[in-house]
DNA sequence: GTCTATACAACGATAGAC
DNA sequence: GTCTATCGTTGTATAGAC
């Protein structure tokens, strides 16, 4: 009796079996989940529906995941890892803001087909009454406002102001931009220029780039 | 039988009893929508959970409006109207792009009590994949997109290059950042500083009117 | 580890009494 | 115009066969 507590496995919170075939299964339910939100968005992620994408049986979700929203929760944080690695490569030649835009608007332009970014705003959106869930969501999100933050490193480097600049808070803020961006485009593809937006934001950018280098903020003070 | 065709309203797509006491209930109904959408998000704003809410029954809601997307669409209508025309006498009063900031913070703060943009922001995640729904809820968006552009307008007006600055494009722009913003200080109330990004926000602001002051975009190119 | 079957709550929506 | 009652569907979740 006292070898069956000893055996006993903390089962839940996580079935992970370490290593099986069982860890296809749950990839291809992380898929599954993940193509659902993308295609359907969050009201119509369900566990049925889920299943019904990943032709699988629902019940699966359950078992490896424990519920539908840790296992959209696993299969943000998948992605997100896997997606910004992607750009990583492309951040760390960023030497100006305006290369950062330009990344930027390149991820823009492939989310059409890829959506890994409005699959992030459908996300938070049903996560913001859900504490737990919040948490996580944001926690799936960190990779891309890093990346951000990578890039403002290198682009402020040489700055002499460049030590006293809140370098984590501009990476939310523009983190948030692009957020922001992306949600109005998925509502409104017509009316949104993206394209204008994002030679707008190039050109603050640039006016960004050129106080950096002259390391004065304002010239003339109203 | 002609006559019964003749009498025949068009009593779908809104069963507008024009004037009536009717239209109490019908504004009780959206301000109960409204208020299940503020506290319990997108996923919690069902026709039940509403009309719990409301404490009126659930029938009402299908009777008055059709549906429970409709009835969501036309409580964003409605909010977003009432809202917006509390700042528009504030916006009115904006001369520099700093004071838009500052009118921009005053209504995220109070929003944390009030909640109007966090709705706007759960609407928008729910309709991205409901076409009809997504139309209805950037018009119902267009009042605030509105106001940043008098504010802009006002902001640039004596400014040597204001005509040829795609406000519009701008105003739309502006709009999605401060959307983001919400839509992240919602999931991580902690770790995201908006007084500091509200204060960048200012600080670029500052910049950008020296330009428009000055009317040259770049002192110095790279 | 996976599937079938099933329980049960909550949902959208309508018919009909008042 | 409002309420009660109800239908069919969809959602989450579990038990048990394989």
């Amino acid at each position: 009796m006292a070898a069956d507590k000893i055996m006993e496995k903390p089962e839940r919170s996580g079935p992970k079996p370490s290593n099986r075939q069982g860890e296809d299964t749950r990839r291809k339910i992380r898929e599954a989940a993940y193509e659902t939100l993308k295609v359907e968005g969050i009201k119509g992620a369900s566990a049925r529906a889920i299943a019904r994408t990943g032709n699988f049986n629902q019940a699966l979700i359950f078992y490896h995941f424990g519920g539908v929203n840790q296992l959209l929760v696993e299969a943000a944080k998948a992605s997100s890892k896997v997606q910004s690695e992607l750009y990583r490569e492309s951040i760390e030649g960023v030497t100006e803001l305006a290369d950062l835009v330009a990344v930027a608007k390149r991820l823009h332009d492939r989310d059409a087909d890829e959506g890994s970014v409005a699959v992030v705003t459908q996300l938070m959106a049903g996560a913001a009454y859900d504490q737990d869930m919040a948490k996580e969501i944001m926690t799936s999100f960190e990779p891309w406002i890093e990346l951000v933050e990578i890039a403002l490193t290198q682009a402020v480097g040489e700055s002499p102001l460049a030590p006293m600049l809140p370098i984590k808070d501009m990476a939310y803020g523009i983190s948030a931009l692009f957020l922001g961006v992306e949600l109005m485009s998925q509502l409104d593809s017509e009316r949104l220029d993206e394209a204008k937006v994002f030679e707008m934001m190039g050109t603050v950018a640039g006016m960004l780039e050129n106080v950096l280098a002259t390391g004065s903020i304002f010239p003339a003070e109203s």
